[in-house]
RNA sequence: GGAGGGGUUCCCGAGCGGUCAAAGGGGACAGACUGUAAAUCUGUUGGCACUGCCUUCGAAGGUUCGAAUCCUUCCCCCUCCA
């Protein structure tokens, strides 16, 4: 195990908050593998680099010797979480949440440890509790300590309901603390009063509380709004190897450094001396080249790092055609196929009108040469490759 | 239980009998410029048999030569009072 002060320093590293950071140190020196404890919501089992820096945190954990603990929320996820309620979620079902797990376990031992790792349903003690035992648990808060949480206060103050529900997750968040006796739990900013309120419960069932460790929320790819699938701004840890590098060169040189605190296995020191490279006059791109390297190694393995650089050059910089178009086969009548439709029949574009929109704003090329008449068709036997935009490829083969 | 406000194209939000496929903004996409960065400029942003036609403004009916706009019923959301 290395230095106390080591390990503190790789702890805090991309951390927003540590609450208490004494308590923290005390249990370092005893020299026992605390409990790790991060939860994760069983309804969104496609992680994206967004969802790792919570895990990578683990993972630094992990490799200090301490035990790590994934937390499926399948308790929660089978009554349906009211945070977002735009849309009633359906409830899934004990099925689901098992499927969607067997999905986390393949994603998650790309950055833990498996040796390490405890994976744990709240369901497995929550199923289990009576709602004499329930009312017990919600015994132990107040309402005006409920309404402390920013959210909460903000929508009670401005007159939005609450449904009496809302205030049970933080219970049941908590209470897991309190089955799991964990050590620290970690969890996004945006998690701290429920991270606080495990504190709380845990004094109450006569535990030393729990040191509550928050990290930002990573920024998605557009560097203002949290990374999540919905708004499309995410870069999925499964995508492939040059789609992965290729969204986080178009990443800003801002947001680079983020990417790398909080991504990044290097170590800070290292990460300093990539700005004074950029400062000395060095291409920030170069720099992110190795971000991009670094994490497709991670989750492609090494041999396709090694290539992801040479093909972005090739394609971007050189305006080479990538190497893996995907053929199609479309149908063409005898009278041939005009090339909107082609478009639309090979997937490149959404509608006819679209590709009208496309060709007339110059984006569309055949063979590498842009194509400008709408009314051009094609008949059976033709094979082309044809481009919209920067990044729609297809090789299409016309038969009859 | 009572009173009131509202549901418009991806989102926000104007429109309140024709000139509306529907202002404006955001987002997105495309082109130029580049380091597929940012910023900037320009354009596009319902569908199709594309100089024309068809379908959209919570749903269904109705009035009218003509409705997102008026009427009826229904569904849904929200606020206030209790």
């Amino acid at each position: 195990m290395p230095g106390f002060s080591d390990q503190l320093d790789l702890i805090r590293r991309g951390s927003h908050e540590i609450l208490l950071e004494d308590e923290l140190k005390q249990r370092l020196e005893s020299g026992r593998p605390l409990r790790i404890k991060a939860g994760f919501d069983p309804t969104a089992p496609d992680l994206h680099l967004g969802h790792t820096v919570l895990l990578n945190k683990l993972r630094q954990f992990q490799d200090l010797g301490h035990e790590a603990i994934f937390l499926i929320g399948d308790f929660t996820g089978m009554i349906g979480d009211p945070t977002g309620k735009s849309a009633t979620r359906p409830p899934l079902t004990r099925d689901e949440v098992i499927d969607n797990a067997r999905t986390y376990e393949g994603q998650i031992f790309k950055i833990l440890d498996p040796e390490k790792t405890l994976v744990m349903f709240n369901s497995s003690w929550m199923g289990e509790m009576s709602s004499a035992d329930m009312i017990q648990l919600a015994a132990k808060h107040t309402v005006a300590r409920m309404l402390e949480r920013d959210d909460f206060h903000k929508r009670y103050s401005s007159g939005q309901p609450i449904a009496i529900h809302e205030f049970l997750y933080p219970l049941v968040q908590g209470y897991d603390s309190v089955a799991l006796k964990a050590d620290v739990e970690l969890g996004g900013t945006d998690q701290k009063f429920n991270l606080l309120v495990g504190r709380e419960l845990q004094k109450h069932y006569g535990q030393p509380p729990q040191v509550v460790m928050t990290m930002p929320i990573l920024e998605g790819l557009d560097g203002v709004q949290k990374m999540s699938k919905s708004l499309g701004n995410y870069i999925g840890i499964n995508e492939a190897p040059d789609e992965m590098f290729g969204k986080l060169m178009s990443v800003s040189d801002e947001l680079m450094w983020r990417y790398f605190e909080l991504l990044s296995f290097r170590p800070m020191q290292e990460i300093e001396a990539f700005r004074d490279r950029i400062a000395a006059g060095e291409n920030p791109r170069d720099i992110k080249f190795l971000l991009g390297e670094e994490l497709v190694e991670r989750f492609h393995g090494t041999k396709a790092a090694g290539e992801v650089r040479g093909r972005f050059i090739d394609r971007f910089q050189k305006g080479a055609m990538p190497e893996d178009i995907p053929g199609v086969t479309v149908a063409a009548p005898s009278e041939g196929l005009p090339l909107p439709n082609l478009l639309k029949e090979a997937g490149l574009v959404g509608s006819t009108s679209e590709a009208m929109r496309m060709i007339r704003q110059g984006a569309v090329r055949r063979d590498g040469e842009r194509v400008e008449d709408p009314g051009l068709k094609f008949e059976a036997g033709s094979e082309a490759v044809y481009q919209v935009g920067k990044r729609r490829f297809a090789r299409v083969r016309l038969v009859s």
